[in-house]
DNA sequence: GTGAAAGCGCTAACAG
DNA sequence: CTGTTAGCGCTTTCAC
């Protein structure tokens, strides 16, 4: 029947060609020692001519391991997502690891989904961003896991965590509009409960007490989807309401630039009027009308930091579970 | 050795609980028939009750194919690349099909180092998007490939293609022009030669045509770079020659979008005195300073399209190589 | 240094 | 309808 189907060899045809056993070639191939100089040279010459590759399936089948990594990425139309992938895979390549990269688009029935059939290829990994995942376990087993950005709900130590200074961040954002006076200060984040919201919301909440300052609750505004359009929507609401506010933290990016076509939709100035400070550093903070004065988070370190890790531990390191925390900074633009 | 790593049952677990042969487990998990209701019942249960899942590896390593697909994608930080693969993705996902997306960063040696790991792991499918890969086969044999928006070197009829009606926009972007009352209209465009490019290219000189314009010579801007900067610098020349025009068709959003900045930092006004269209209708179109008008790409299309005609010939459709043309619209904005 | 042999979990004839 | 059997390509004792 097949015709032609593989036109690649297998580890027993050059046992054959090089008159040797398979057992040999294996040694040779992982390098674990017990083969003389002048076979491995016979071996490695055939390997070469027929460009051999071995077969990950029947390595993995017998090992129990695979060279896979599964990726949780929440959204992969976002770029600040999008530089984190990028990062993890140029540092798992050089490892020799693939990426599942799997978006579940911030919805969980597809994470569900993902995990498992992430549990039937059997990854020796899992690099979780931001995702919705408090138990995972279901189908991963205690698989190596690290996660960025947001933590899992579950006990801390209890899971390795790489995620920026979110709370530090969020200071940051509410000193700058303090010091260019600001003195009501909104703020937009997810009505949903992540860690990474959260800690932006109690930097946000710390550090407007530093200046004795009130949180007026009418100022604290959540949208049920981190999009545009939902901050678009919840400023201009907060407008209508007649509530007054000089500044806005936005606690992601995608938040402070709806919320300042909102403004200027109603004939606002920006800064002017209000000032507007977000968050992550996405590539259209600085290309969009007005370009926006956010607090960056460093895609690369967490990006090439995560992979280092689950590297490590997929080799074998004892994963003490830890928590890495990446710094983070102010890019003033024009928002403020 | 092993403590307790894989919890995971396997099938003769299963047949053995079962009290049948796996072969009656094998057939009742790939619904082949021959086998009684109520065996199938218990057997089921017991998978149900066990949560158990195939392995991968192993079906694989006996059937010689995957439930992978290889993705090569050129920008994975660009959204316009991201909107394709979630809809890939989604696609694949419900037919079981897992993705290896590789960011290859435009960079013809990490795609190959992909190409040559994706060998090894046997993926039953291939999309390209947008790669260099004029060859491929390096690694690949003729494994079933898709390509979207730029076809391969080879020759024409040789693979199958998904690419956006490039010539129509074109002529689109032209026609809007046009009834808005330019007459005199630049075209900016890649110095490469890129079939997306080329049809563009080609649409603009048509439609002028069809209005019996004449296409001057000095407003066939091209750009080294497809970028907002070279774009920027190539309108500024031409308004130091002197050139007159009133309108500008930008083959790619973001020259679109350096055409705009030039001409506004020139003090014209647009769209009253000069009007622009782009192509490809990227986030920032709708987002930037002056939203613009551009030539919509329907990502969702493309991509869903892609995944569907992969998994056809992944399963074994005689994949009779064509091309798909997917119709583009034009998305009025201010521009205009 | 090298080889023989036993599977990893699954599928696919081939016999009943 | 069901079971037996032979591997897929590779690693890994255990002998020699």
């Amino acid at each position: 029947m097949d015709t032609d189907r593989d036109k690649s060899i297998s580890m027993t045809d050059i046992s054959r060609m090089a008159g040797v056993s398979v057992a040999t070639v294996s040694r040779i191939i992982n390098q674990n020692g017990r083969y003389s100089a002048e076979t491995e040279r016979r071996v490695r010459d055939i390997i070469e001519k027929y460009h051999y590759t071995p077969n990950m399936a029947a390595k993995g089948l017998k090992t129990r391991r695979t060279n896979f990594v599964g990726i949780l990425v929440p959204d992969i139309t976002n770029d600040f997502f999008g530089w984190i992938v990028r990062e993890i895979q140029n540092g798992l390549r050089i490892h020799g690891y693939m990426a599942f990269v799997c978006d579940t688009d911030e919805n969980e029935e597809i994470e569900r989904q993902y995990i498992s059939m992430l549990g039937a290829v059997n990854p020796s990994g899992m690099i979780i961003i931001s995702g919705n995942t408090s138990e995972l376990g279901n189908g991963l087993g205690d698989l190596p896991a690290i996660y960025i950005d947001r933590a899992p709900v579950v006990g801390a130590g209890e899971v390795t965590v790489i995620e920026s200074d979110n709370y530090g961040g969020a200071k940051l954002a509410v000193q700058e509009l303090y010091e260019k006076g600001c003195r009501r200060i909104a703020c937009i984040r997810s009505a949903r409960v992540i860690s990474t919201y959260s800690s932006r919301y109690s930097g946000y909440r710390d550090q407007l007490e530093l200046y004795g300052l009130y949180a007026d609750g009418r100022l604290d505004l959540r949208v049920d989807e981190i999009t545009f359009q939902a901050a678009r929507q919840a400023v201009e609401e907060l407008l209508d309401s007649g509530a007054e506010f000089d500044g806005i933290f936005g606690t992601a990016d995608w938040l402070a630039l709806g919320a300042v076509e909102a403004l200027k939709g109603r004939g606002l100035r920006v800064p002017e009027d209000v000032k507007v400070v977000g968050f992550d550093d996405i590539s259209l903070a600085s290309l969009s009308t007005t370009p926006l004065t956010t607090i960056r988070q460093k895609t690369d370190v967490l990006g090439r930091t995560a992979a280092e890790e689950i590297v490590k531990m997929m080799q074998g390191s004892p994963d003490w579970k830890h928590r890495i925390l990446v710094d983070v900074s102010l890019i003033r633009r024009e928002t403020t």
